[in-house]
DNA sequence: GATGAATGAGCATTCATTCAT
DNA sequence: CATGAATGAATGCTCATTCAT
C-alpha cells in the first residue's frame, strides 16, 4: 500500500513533508489554532504547493488523521493477532498503546483528542473503511472471549472504556499535565489492573 | 457561598448570564470556534458589556472553566466525605462523575477536554488554589487507604488513570461519539470494575 | 478671572484635577492616543464625572489647551510690557519661552505641537478672544520697532519664524529627542542670535 | 539606488502605491486619525495586500517616514556638497528646506511633525543608519567652519535650532495656519537672517 | 508542480458616550 | 454631583483560499 515509484518520489516526499509539518503544528498548537502559514513555515513548501497537494485545510487535517490512525490501528490489530488470548491481549494492548504514544508523541497528542469532528473533512470513504476494519477486528476478539467467559459480559461502550480509558488518561497526564514522566513503569501496573477490571470467571489454561 | 446582595444583583446576574451563554457556546462549538458574537447573541448582553465584565475572550473562558471545575470538584470532595471507605468511595466517585456529566452536559463537554492551555488565561491565582484544594482532599483519602492496604500501592498518575480514565472515556463516547446512550446502566458496571482494578489485598470489615 | 469661592471649591478642584490629569496624558501619549479611561485613571474621577464637567473629549482638550495657552501668552505679554525696547524684548521673550517650557514640560509638549485642529473643539469664543489679545499685544510692539528701524522690516510670518522658530526647535530637541539637556546655557546664545537675525540698522540709545 | 528590475516591478510598484497613498492620508488627517480603510481606498490595494507588504500600521508609517526622510536628507547633503562654504551653505539649505517643503507638501506635513515616536515602529535598523549618515555629513561641514571661525562656536543643539528652527516655523505657518502664502519671498529674507544669526567673526574671501 | 501576491469576509477588541441609580 | 455598567459603531488585523506567472 502506498507505493512510491521512482517517478513521483519527489512529489510523494513533498506530500509527506507537508503531512509531518502539519502534524507537528497540530500537536503543538491544536488544529484550530494552526494556520496554513505555520505549516508552510515548518514544511518548507509554499502555500500554493500545500493547496496543490491537499485541496483544503480540512482535507489536509483529514489526511494527517488518517495516516496516524491507520498506523495506530495497524499496531493494535497486529498485537491482537500475536496475542489472541484474553489476558495476554489486554496486557499487550495496554503496553502497545502507552509505548506507541510515548514513541509518537505528536501523533499521540493529535489523535487522542476528545473531539475531531469540527476541523476534519470526513467525506473520505477511507474513514469508514478504516473504522470498520478496526472495529471488526477488535470486536471479533472481544466477543470470542466474552462468550467463553474469559471476559465479563458488558456492553461495548463499557468494555472499551475500561480497556482504553486508563491508557488515555495516563497519556493525557503524560502529554498535557507533566504529571507523569515515566511510561515504562506504568505499563505493567495499568495492564494488570485493566485485566482485573475486565476478566471474567473462566481462567484460560495457558494463562 | 457566593452571596448576591441587593447592590450588585444586577451586575452579578449579568455576569452569570454571560458565563452560561459562553458555556453553551463552548460546549456546542468548541472554544476556538466560538465567536464573541455567538456569546453576545446567546447572552443578550452587548459586546461592550461582555468586555466590561471579562477583559478578554481567554479571561472569559478561564472564568467559565473555574466556575465549572469548582462545582465538579466540590461534588467529588463531598462524595469522598460521605463515603470515606475505599470501596464505597470509588463506587460513589464513578457514579458521581457519570451522573454529573449526564446532568451537566455542557459543563461535561467543556471541562473534560483533553487540553485547555491554548485558549485559557491561567494567570488567575484561583487556578492554583482550586487545584491544590482538590488534590489535597483526594490524595489524603487515597493515601490513607493505600497505607492500610485497602488500595494497591501505585503512583498517583496510575491511580488517577485507573479511577477516572474509564469514566472519562465513557463520557467521551456518550458526548461525542453517540456510541452510548444510557449512563445509568454503566454506572454500576464501571464502578465495580474500577474497584476491582484498584483494590488491594486487605478487606474492610464493613465492605 | 476664575474665582474660586468657598461654595464650589470642591467642584472647581475636581475640575482642575481632571484638567491636569488630561494634560499629563496628552503630554505623554499624544492627544489622539489618550483615552478617556487614561484620564479617569490619572485623575481619580469617574468617567461620569469627567463628562459632567466637560461635555466631550474635544471640549476637554480645548479647555486644557486654553488654560495652557493663556498662561503662556500672559507670560509673553508681561515680558513685553517689562521690556519694551527691541533688543531687551527679544532676549526676554526667548528666555521666557525656553524657561517656561522647561518649567512646564507638560504644557510645553502639549502646546507646542504643530497641529491642534484635529482634536479640539474650537467652537469656544475664548479662542478668538485670546488670540486677538495676544496678537494685538505683540504686533503693536513689533510694529513700533519696525517703524523706528530697530527691527528690520519683514512680513509677520518671517518675523515670527525668526523669533520663535529657534525656541521651538530647541524645545523640540529638549522634549522629544533627548538631544539637548541644558536649557540655561542655550538661553543667552539663542537670545543674542535671534536678536542678530532680527535687528535693523537703527540702534537704540539705551541698548 | 533602488533599482527595479523587471521581476519585481509589479510588486514594487504596488508597494510604492501603498506608500504614496498612506502618505497622502497621513498628511491630510494625521497618522493616528488615518484608518487602514482610508489607505485602502486611496491606494486601490486590498487590505490584505497592504498587510502583505507591511506587517502593521506602524511598520507602514515607518516605511513612509523613512522614504521621505531619505529624500529630504539626500537633498540637504547634496546642497552642502555643492555649497561647501559657510554662507552659501546656510542660504542654500534654507532655500532647499523651504522649496522642498512647498514642492512636497505631503512629505512636509508628515515629516515635520514635532513627534513621531508614538505611531512609528522604529525597530528598523534603517533609522539608525540614515540618521548617522545625515548627522555625520552635516556635522563635518559645520565643524569645519566653526573651527575656521566662519560660524560662531555653539553647541550642536543651538546650531541646529538657529539653522532649521525658522524654516520649520515658517513651513508650519504655511501648512497649518494659512498665515503665510508665499514661500519664495521668504527664502532670501530667512536665509540672510539665519546667516546673520550663525556667522562668526571671520569672513571668507569668496563671501 | 511550485510560488507568493492578492483578496476580502470575518473576528476580536476598543472606546467615546449615555444614563439609571 | 458622582458612579460605573451598558452600548455598539468603528477599526486593526488575520487567514483560508485563489490564481497568474
Amino acid at each position: 500500500m502506498r507505493r512510491i515509484d521512482s517517478k513521483n518520489k519527489g512529489t510523494e516526499s513533498r506530500r509527506r513533508d507537508i503531512i509531518m509539518a502539519a502534524l507537528a503544528c497540530f500537536s503543538q498548537k491544536n488544529v484550530s489554532e494552526t494556520r496554513m502559514e505555520d505549516i508552510r513555515g515548518m514544511s518548507g513548501a509554499s502555500i500554493g504547493s500545500i493547496y496543490h497537494h491537499f485541496k483544503s485545510r480540512s482535507k489536509l487535517a483529514a489526511a494527517v488523521y488518517i495516516e496516524g490512525i491507520r498506523d495506530y490501528q495497524d499496531g493494535v490489530l497486529a498485537v491482537i493477532e500475536k496475542n489472541p488470548d484474553a489476558r495476554g491481549g489486554v496486557i499487550a494492548i495496554v503496553s502497545f498503546h502507552l509505548t506507541w504514544a510515548r514513541d509518537h508523541p505528536d501523533w499521540g497528542r493529535f489523535l487522542f483528542q476528545r473531539r475531531h469532528a469540527a476541523f476534519m473533512d470526513k467525506t473520505e470513504a477511507e474513514f469508514a473503511a478504516l473504522n470498520r476494519r478496526f472495529f471488526d477486528g477488535v470486536s471479533t476478539w472481544v466477543m470470542r472471549h466474552m462468550k467463553s467467559g474469559r471476559f465479563r459480559k458488558t456492553s461495548p461502550g463499557v468494555f472499551i472504556s475500561l480497556l482504553l480509558g486508563p491508557c488515555q488518561e495516563y497519556t493525557r497526564l503524560f502529554f498535557f499535565e507533566n504529571a507523569v514522566t515515566d511510561i515504562d513503569v506504568a505499563i505493567s501496573e495499568i495492564g494488570e489492573a485493566v485485566w482485573r477490571s475486565l476478566k471474567g470467571g473462566v481462567e484460560s489454561k495457558t494463562n
